[in-house]
Order: structure tokens, then C-alpha cells, then sequence
DNA sequence: AACTTCAGCGTACAAGTGTACGCACAACCG
DNA sequence: CGGTTGTGCGTACACTTGTACGCTGAAGTT
């Protein structure tokens, strides 16, 4: 047994290389490469090992895609998770969400692309993994609106569809933000929010009749 | 000069070899096939002929997938048009958009995928022409929306945005349609109706203040 | 009937792929 | 300290990939 003060070389070294793969998959992807396109052996020249290291870590480059897209996931549930349980100080809900998640995607390019457009396509094990995000994070904010509806007293018809929507949204137009230019970004996020704004006004009229 | 009437071989069986091309691609991506997994040589022997003759019809796999890209494109804004401008017949406009926005997706799996994929992802001109068909669609939807709008005396807010939403929805509905069971799918088309319903009252709500 | 065009084929090759196998050598443990 | 463990490496192999080149034979033209 190693004694967990003390540096423990090993596993850290192991550690470190396999978070080496990680990051070159997802400097690839970053810069707009298809997950499909990248090979075994490219990732793992441009993470500075041996293709036949490359086993030590990962199966195969699936397996390695779908830590990607888990790892992304986690970092997504979190942040929502933050955002609509942390006090929003000021701003308005939405306003929070979007500019929070917006400023994910376009720092994490990599992994974001990776869970967005695989989201939409490949073989199970991907989409699994990113449905269950969607679905994790629209009922997270279905809840919430819930229980703000009931504390305002206005009803929501339809609450879970109108957060399927609203998740729908956002990611389709996180996609559509990391091939736009930094200075029109301020216009989509501009956009998204009226996008929410009118789905929660119709929910509303919906909870109404 | 080739008379009309009489048949032109010529050209008529390059026209069939090209667009058994086209197939056999379109039946791979439709069996779930990412389109940069697919081999120039694959869809060569799918389609029955020698790698090499590939070339006579396009100039690599780029081209042909950008051929598949607008040819679906073009089918689907047709297929709008008709939907938005032929009479709805008794259905609401709504409900008679996803239903047969739905069915073609259903229909051209292949097409429809790939489409609807690489929207998101993948090359500039792949995106460029899957983004043009977007907003082709979102454009005619809204002028629609207003002109209905108008006639009805209901103001609506952000008519292009609301459209925005509204293809939005249409298309990841869509996607999720297609890996979905057929017995679940009736469900999945009642679901995208109340989200563009929704949208539309949030919009006429918005028009109000 | 003689000539031109060109879709489709076969061969060939260089480059890139995943991965099996066995060695080296540092980290680790007793 | 000696023995074990396991990360990382190099070599090797069997494929698959895109594509250059030149031929064939039928369709089309004159």
C-alpha cells in the first residue's frame, strides 16, 4: 500500500498522459475536426506517446470519445446545477443560463462540440450519454420553473415540454455560437434569451386556459 | 445533336451509375453511418462499380455528400412550401407541418440524417448549405406567421425569432425521431406540436406589451 | 463505315490505419 | 536490497485508404 501523502508517482505519471490524450482529442475537435476523423495513432502522436501507449488508457477511440463527452457532461450538469440553485443575483434566470452555459462552450470548444454534434448522431453509447445530459438538465430546470410558477402563483401548462424546449434551444444555438465570430456573439446570446422568454410567455399563456 | 424523344443512353446511364452513388451512400448514412466514416471505396462497391470509376461522378466524398446535402435541401423547402402555402385542409398549420415534415424524415432516413447532422458539425459548405435550407425555411415560416398574423389581428412579437425557435424545434425533434421506434413516434410528433404551439402563443403574447 | 468520346475497369503504389508481441526500465513493494 | 508491476516503446503485419495511369468497348457522331 502506498501512503496517500506522499507523491504517488505512479498512478499521478499514468494520470497525466491519459489526460494528455484527452486534451489533444479535444484540441482536434476544438479547432473543428469530426470526432471520426481522428485516429488512434494521430491523437497519440499529438500527445506525445507511442500509438501501441495509447491501449494502456483507452480500449479504443471510443472509449476515449465517450470519457469526452461524460467528462463534458458532468461539467454541464454541474454548472446548470449551479446556476439555477445559487442565487442569480439580479440578473433573470435565463439571462444566467445562457450567458453561463454560452461561456462554457466557447472555453471548452473541444469537448462542447464534441457532446453537441455527436449528440445528433453516431452510435448509441454517444448519444446515450448525451440524451441523458439533456434530459438530466431539462428536468433540473423543469423542477425549477415548476416550483417558481407555484411561488409567483402563475401556472405553467405543460412545464416538462417547455423545458425540453427551452435545453433544445440552448444547445442548438450553442452549436451555432462556436462557428460565429466573437463579436456577433453578443447578437446569439441576445437572441437565445428572447427565445426563452417567448417559450416561458407561452407556458404561461398554455397554464392559463 | 441528340433528338429529345429518343432515348439518350448516354447520358441516362451515367445519370443512374451516379445516382446508385448517391444510394448507396444515403443507405449507409440511414442505417446510422456517420458520413466521414464512409469510404470513397465502400460506397464505390456499394454501388456496384470500380473505385476508380467513382471519379467520373464526383470529384472526391465531399462532393457527393454536398449533393446529398442539397438535394434534401431542395426537397424540404419545397416540401414547406407546399405545406405553408397549399391549403392545410381542415388540420391546423402546425400540426400539418410536423406531420409531414416528419414523414419525409422518416422517409429519406439517409438524406435526412445527413442533413441533419452535419448541420452541426464538419466543413464549412457542409454547414453553409444545411444553414442556408435553416434559414430558407425559418425566412418563408415567418413571413407566413406574419402575414397570418396580420389577417387574425394578433400581433405577434419577434415573428423571425419565433420562427427561429419554431425550425429549431422541427429539426431536433427530428433527429431524435429517427432513432426513436416507430410505436413511440406518434407520441414524439403530439410533443413537438404543444413545443411550436407553445412558441406561437409566446409570440402572440409578446406582440401584446 | 470510319472516327471520336468517355464510362467503367484493373493494376499499382504510397500513405495511413488498428493492433499483436516482446523488450526496457523506472516505480513500487516486501 | 531483490522481485514484481506496468507504462511506454519499437517493430512488424495485414488491411484499408485515395488516386494516378492506361486500356477497353460500346455509344454517339460524321
Amino acid at each position: 500500500m502506498t501512503r496517500a501523502l506522499l507523491r504517488v508517482t505512479r498512478q499521478q505519471q499514468k494520470a497525466e498522459t491519459r489526460q494528455k490524450l484527452l486534451d489533444a482529442a479535444a484540441g482536434e475537435l476544438a479547432s473543428g475536426r469530426s470526432f471520426d476523423t481522428l485516429s488512434l495513432r494521430e491523437v497519440a502522436k499529438l500527445a506525445g506517446i507511442a500509438p501501441t501507449s495509447f491501449y494502456r488508457h483507452f480500449r479504443d477511440m471510443d472509449e476515449l470519445g465517450l470519457t469526452l463527452v461524460e467528462q463534458c457532461g458532468e461539467s454541464l450538469r454541474k454548472l446548470i446545477d449551479a446556476v439555477l440553485h445559487q442565487a442569480s443575483e439580479g440578473k433573470s434566470l435565463i439571462r444566467a443560463s445562457v450567458e453561463t452555459l454560452f461561456e462554457y462552450f466557447a472555453r471548452n470548444q473541444g469537448m462542447s462540440r464534441m457532446m453537441l454534434q455527436e449528440s445528433f448522431s453516431r452510435q448509441p453509447e454517444f448519444r446515450r450519454a448525451a440524451e441523458r445530459l439533456m434530459q438530466t438538465m431539462s428536468s433540473d430546470l423543469a423542477d425549477y420553473l415548476e416550483e417558481e410558477a407555484r411561488e409567483r402563483g402563475v401556472p405553467l401548462g405543460h412545464p416538462r415540454i417547455a423545458a425540453d424546449s427551452m435545453v433544445a434551444i440552448l444547445f442548438t444555438a450553442g452549436i451555432a455560437l462556436l462557428d460565429t465570430p466573437a463579436e456577433e456573439r453578443e447578437q446569439h446570446v441576445e437572441t437565445a434569451i428572447i427565445q426563452l422568454r417567448m417559450i416561458m410567455r407561452g407556458a404561461e399563456a398554455m397554464g392559463q386556459t
